[in-house]
DNA sequence: AGCACGCCGACT
DNA sequence: GTCGGCGTGCTC
C-alpha cells in the first residue's frame, strides 16, 4: 500500500483545506472525492469532505493528522456537486468549508450516525362509498378538498399539506373516519410514466408563448439561458410547465427556485395539478429531518421536481435537467449574511457546468439580467399580452402637498377607498413601516428615544407597549415622562401599520380590516390563513408591508395605494430606485385581475420627480431602460464590477484603520471607493465601515480581491476587527 | 467558528 | 484561595 493524503474542507471559517493521511486500514474501499469523512480537528472531531486525493504530501509531515473514520453511507456528494461548490467558494472569496457546510442539511453536518426514516405519506383509502364522500363535500367542504387531493396523489405527505394550507386537524378528522391512512414512502427511481401529465390541466398557448416553450425545449441538450419577460397574469407559469414537460418525459429532473416568499399553496398545488410524479420541497419551514429527505430523495432520483428557496441550488439532484429561477429580480435570492451568495447567480453557473438549460422569469427584471438578454448573452423572450379579459392596473400619482391629509390619507385616496368598499370590492394600503409610529420624542424639549446600540429611533408598538429598535431588536418600556426634562407630553412621530390599521377603524366604521406584517404573521400559518381570509373575502381593506407585494394574487382587489412611495428618491445606494419600481409594478399586478379594472394610486410630495414620472407614464421597461443607460454612463453595475469589504468593532477606529491599510495598494484596473462609516456606522453597539472595489473588468477585480487576502494576514488590525467580502453587494446600506 | 489557555477581578 | 470574565492564538 502507498502512503495515501487527502485534502480536505472543513467547517470553518478559514480560506483554506487542510491535509490528512488515511491510514492503510481505510485505504479500501477507494476514497471518492465528495465523501463525508470523520476527522480530528484541534482539540475535537469534525465532519470533513474529501475534496482532493494525492500520493505526496506539501506540508510538514509531523503535524498531519490520520482521518478518524469513512462514513459507509449514502451521503456524499457527487463529482459535479463537489466542483460546483468548488467554484462557487472561489467566485465569492468564501471559505470553503464554511460553502461546503451551507450546502449541507443540518443533520449530514453532525458526527451522529445518520438516522433516515423515509417520510410517512397519506394515501386514500379504497372502497369509501359514494354517499360518503357527497356527505362529506356537504358537511365538511375543505376536509373534502383535502381527501380529493390525497385521492388523486397516491401518496402526499404533511409537509406538502402544509405548503398547501391545510391543517393537522383536517387530516386527523380524515383519518379518524378511515378516509385516508398513512404508509411509509416507497422510494422508487423517477420515471416518467404515460400517467404522469394531467392533459386536461394543460392549456393552449397563446403564440407569444408557443415560440418561447419551443425555443426552450430546441435547447435541452446544452446550456442556454432564457428570460421570460412578461406581466403578472402573462402566463409565464405555463410556459415553465410546458417546458419541463418535455424535460421530465425525458426522466429528467427539474429545480425550480422561487423566491422566500414565493413558495405558496397556488404554486405548489399548479405543479401537482400538472404532473403527477413525485415532488420535493426545500424551504424554512421543513425540520432537519424533512430537509434531509428532500436531500436524499433529489440524489437517489427518487424526486422528479424539486422546488425550493435560494439554498435548494445546492441540491444534490443526480439528473438535472433544467432549472427554472422565478422572480429573478427578488432580493430574498441574495443571500445577506456569512455566505452571501446569489441564487439567481448562482443557478445560471451549475446550468452551465451541467450543460443544461436555465429559464429566468419575471415581470419585472433585474437591470443585470435585462442587460445580458438586450446584449445578446441571454435569449430574450416578452410575454407582452395577459391572458384572458384582465388589463393590466392604471397607476396615477396624488400629490401630498396640494391635499388635505388625515392620518396620512390624503382626501382623493380616502374617497376612492369609500367607493371601492362600497362596490363590495377590496382595498390594498401599502406602507413599508411596522409598529405603531417609527419614533416619539417629547413635545417641548423635542427629545427623541434613540437606541443606544444603533444610533436609531425606537419603534414604538402601541399593542405591546413598548419601543423596539428594529435595528438590533432591543425593547425598552415605554417612559411615563420625557427622560432629558420630565415633560409628560410624549408622543408618537409618523405613522406604522399598526396605528394606520387603528384610524382607518375610524375613519371606515363599517368596514373590516386586516394587517399583514411581520408581526400580524409572526406565528406558523398565519399568514397562510390571513391570506385564506383575505380571498374569502372576509375583509374590505387590507393594510400591510411589503410582504402583501410579493407572490401572492387577489382577484377582488381593485384598487392598490401606496401611501409612502419617497424613500427610494433620493438614496445614495443607486439601486435604490429599481428596486422601488419594482415593488410598485409587483404592486400593481395585485389589482385588476378577474376582469375588474384595477388602479394604483401613488402619494408623493414629489409629483414632479423624474423616475415617478417616467415609470407611471411609460411603464417599467422604459424606465429600465433609462435606468441602465445611467448606469453605463455612470459606470456603475452592470457595466462594472463591485466588491465590498465590510468590516466592523467596538470602536470605530478599528475597522477604519484596517480598510485603510487594504486600500493602501495599488491594483491594476481597479478603483477604491472608502473605507467610509456604514450608512447607520453604530448597529448593535458595533461601528461598522465600509471599503468598495470596482472594477471595469471581472477578471481584474477578482485579481485584486486575491491580493488583498494574501495581504490580510500582514494587517496590524487584522485581529481587532470582523470583516467579510462581498461579491456583487446589492445591499450597500448595512 | 470552536476551544483551550491565561491573566485579572470579586465571591462562596 | 477559586470561579469565571473575555482577550489571544491555533486548528492539517
Amino acid at each position: 500500500m502507498t502512503k495515501q493524503y487527502i485534502q480536505v474542507a472543513i467547517p470553518v471559517p478559514m480560506r483554506q483545506l487542510f491535509t490528512y493521511s488515511v491510514p492503510e486500514a481505510l485505504q479500501q474501499p477507494i476514497i471518492k472525492l465528495g465523501e463525508r469523512i470523520v476527522v480530528p480537528f484541534g482539540h475535537r472531531k469534525v465532519i470533513g469532505i474529501v475534496i482532493g486525493v494525492e500520493n505526496e504530501n506539501t506540508f510538514e509531515e509531523n503535524k498531519i493528522k490520520a482521518i478518524s473514520a469513512r462514513l459507509n453511507d449514502n451521503f456524499h456528494l457527487s463529482l459535479p456537486l463537489v466542483s460546483f461548490l468548488q467554484l462557487c467558494a472561489h467566485y465569492y472569496h468564501h471559505p470553503i468549508g464554511d460553502v461546503f457546510q451551507q450546502a449541507l442539511p443540518v443533520i449530514l453536518r453532525q458526527i451522529e450516525k445518520v438516522d433516515l426514516k423515509p417520510p410517512m405519506v397519506w394515501h386514500a383509502t379504497d372502497d369509501i362509498a359514494k354517499t360518503d364522500i357527497e356527505n362529506l363535500i356537504k358537511k365538511a367542504p375543505k376536509q373534502a378538498a383535502l381527501y380529493q387531493l390525497i385521492a388523486k396523489q397516491q401518496g402526499i405527505s404533511w409537509s406538502e399539506l402544509r405548503t398547501l394550507g391545510y391543517n393537522k386537524s383536517q387530516l386527523n378528522a380524515l383519518d379518524s373516519k378511515a378516509f385516508i391512512c398513512e404508509k411509509q414512502q416507497e422510494n422508487r427511481s423517477f420515471n416518467w410514466q404515460e400517467n404522469a401529465l394531467n392533459t386536461e390541466d394543460k392549456l393552449r398557448l397563446s403564440a407569444e408563448q408557443a415560440i418561447i416553450v419551443s425555443a426552450i425545449n430546441n435547447t435541452v441538450a446544452s446550456y442556454a439561458c432564457h428570460l421570460v419577460d412578461g406581466v403578472t397574469g402573462s402566463g409565464k407559469t405555463e410556459v415553465y410547465l410546458q417546458a419541463m414537460e418535455k424535460i421530465l418525459q425525458q426522466s429528467k429532473q427539474v429545480l425550480v427556485i422561487v423566491p422566500e416568499i414565493g413558495l405558496t399553496p397556488q404554486t405548489l398545488s399548479r405543479f401537482e395539478q400538472r404532473f403527477n410524479v413525485p415532488i420535493c420541497l426545500h424551504h424554512s419551514g421543513l425540520n432537519d429531518q424533512e430537509r434531509l429527505n428532500t436531500w436524499f430523495n433529489a440524489q437517489q432520483n427518487h424526486a422528479a421536481i424539486v422546488i425550493g428557496t435560494r439554498s435548494a441550488i445546492f441540491s444534490p439532484l443526480h439528473n438535472l435537467g433544467l432549472i427554472i429561477v422565478d422572480e429573478e429580480h427578488d432580493n430574498s435570492l441574495k443571500q445577506q449574511d456569512s455566505f452571501r451568495y446569489h441564487g439567481r447567480d448562482i443557478a445560471i453557473l451549475r446550468a452551465k457546468q451541467l450543460n443544461i438549460p436555465i429559464v429566468l422569469g419575471s415581470a419585472t427584471p433585474s437591470f443585470e439580467t435585462l442587460q445580458n438578454a438586450l446584449s445578446g448573452k441571454f435569449t430574450y423572450h416578452q410575454l407582452t399580452k395577459r391572458a384572458g379579459k384582465s388589463h393590466q392596473a392604471k397607476m396615477a400619482l396624488i400629490d401630498v402637498n396640494q391635499e388635505q391629509m388625515e392620518f396620512g390619507l390624503s382626501g382623493t385616496l380616502k374617497k376612492q377607498i369609500e367607493l371601492t368598499i362600497n362596490r363590495g370590492e377590496q382595498v390594498l394600503l401599502f406602507l413599508n413601516r411596522r409598529g405603531y409610529a417609527p419614533a416619539i420624542n417629547c413635545q417641548e424639549c423635542h427629545w427623541l428615544a434613540n437606541c443606544v446600540r444603533c444610533d436609531k429611533s425606537y419603534t414604538l408598538h402601541q399593542k405591546q407597549q413598548l419601543l423596539i429598535c428594529h435595528h438590533c431588536g432591543s425593547q425598552k418600556r415605554i417612559p411615563p415622562q420625557c427622560p432629558s426634562c420630565g415633560s409628560v407630553r410624549i408622543a408618537p412621530v409618523g405613522q406604522g401599520t399598526e396605528q394606520l390599521e387603528e384610524k382607518l377603524e375610524t375613519i371606515f366604521p363599517q368596514a373590516n380590516i386586516v394587517r399583514v406584517d411581520r408581526d400580524s404573521t409572526r406565528r406558523k400559518g398565519e399568514l397562510t390563513k390571513l391570506l385564506q381570509e383575505v380571498s374569502d373575502k372576509k375583509y374590505n381593506i387590507l393594510v400591510g408591508t411589503q410582504m402583501l407585494a410579493k407572490g401572492h394574487h387577489f382577484p377582488d382587489v381593485t384598487l392598490v395605494a401606496v401611501l409612502d412611495a419617497d424613500g427610494a428618491l433620493f438614496s445614495f445606494d443607486f439601486r435604490a430606485s429599481e428596486q422601488m419600481a419594482q415593488l410598485l409594478i409587483q404592486v400593481a399586478g395585485r389589482a385588476g385581475r378577474a376582469s375588474k379594472p384595477g388602479r394604483v394610486l401613488i402619494q408623493t410630495n414629489y409629483p414632479e420627480h423624474p423616475l415617478l414620472q417616467d415609470l407611471v407614464h411609460n411603464g417599467y421597461h422604459h424606465f429600465a431602460q433609462q435606468g441602465i443607460t445611467e448606469r453605463q454612463q455612470a459606470l456603475l453595475p452592470p457595466f462594472s464590477f463591485q466588491a465590498l469589504i465590510r468590516a466592523d468593532a467596538n470602536y470605530p477606529s478599528y475597522p477604519d484603520k484596517f480598510l485603510r491599510e487594504m486600500s493602501a495598494h495599488n491594483f491594476t484596473d481597479c478603483e477604491f471607493a472608502g473605507p467610509v462609516p456604514a450608512a447607520m456606522e453604530k448597529k448593535s453597539g458595533k461601528y461598522r465601515y465600509h471599503l468598495i472595489i470596482q472594477s471595469k473588468s471581472r477578471k481584474a477585480l477578482h485579481q485584486a480581491i486575491l491580493e488583498i487576502l494574501a495581504n490580510v494576514a500582514a494587517n496590524e488590525w487584522q485581529n481587532k476587527v470582523r470583516w467579510s467580502i462581498d461579491i456583487d453587494p446589492m445591499e450597500l446600506s448595512w
